[in-house]
DNA sequence: TTGCTATTTGGTATTTTAGCCAAATAGCTG
DNA sequence: CAGCTATTTGGCTAAAATACCAAATAGCAA
């Protein structure tokens, strides 16, 4: 892989796999509605604080979303509200396979 | 989470780990241009073609590609061509974290 | 200051991923 | 069939990701 090309895919996978996750794609979308604090993700998500957190620097570090303290809480917002567009096109992907499943169901 | 996101947020999120690695990508920017045998790509990578064809299984786990053998050869395609409407979407991102970049070594 | 709440960070165990080499498989071709 | 080429799979190791608990930090409030 040439130099230029590396460096592009390098970048475009780093965002692709903070959102390669369940638990930070569900953020990404509840924060599509929206800032939330990172207690109300907790809750939502059902899993240790510092786990969200931690996914939440993930989406951070990927440019995804952005954080604000103020009092006590964090909030975090989404930074580009074009990654929810993104969403659509993995839904083709996912329609696409369910339709190979079910021909492959009925084939049988 | 409850179990409707639970199974949207992992369905979406296999997608998008799938991309989630410079070399599967590339390997996908390549298949945008047509259909290209696993030999093609490994060349292109270098890496060892075991190793792309483990990449190719995981595109096509998460439906993203599909294979055809022909003679010795097997062919990989875009099942979805509309992947390669992600990537725009992905530039946002990369030039909102690039102008963020900017602001901050223009600060300092 | 002391205490309380929200969040992050350190540490660690477990699982997953990525890469290579070697061996197995599949499909030509002589 | 024997030999050759393209690809996949088994086996292994090193590195990264994930989740938890416990401890550190930050800020409000008594």
């Amino acid at each position: 892989m040439n130099p230029n090309a590396q460096a592009r895919c390098d970048a475009r996978a780093r965002v692709f796999k903070a959102l390669g996750h369940p638990a930070r794609l569900y953020m990404v979308e509840e924060l599509g509605k929206g800032e939330r604090c990172v207690c109300e993700l907790t809750e939502l998500l059902g899993l240790d604080m510092s786990t969200v957190s931690r996914h939440l620097a993930v989406l951070k570090a990927a440019g995804v979303v952005d954080d604000e303290k103020r009092g006590l809480q964090v909030f975090y917002h989404l930074k580009v509200p074009c990654v929810l567009n993104l969403f659509g096109c993995v839904e083709g992907v996912l329609e696409s396979n369910a339709q190979a499943h079910l021909a492959a169901v009925g084939k049988a």
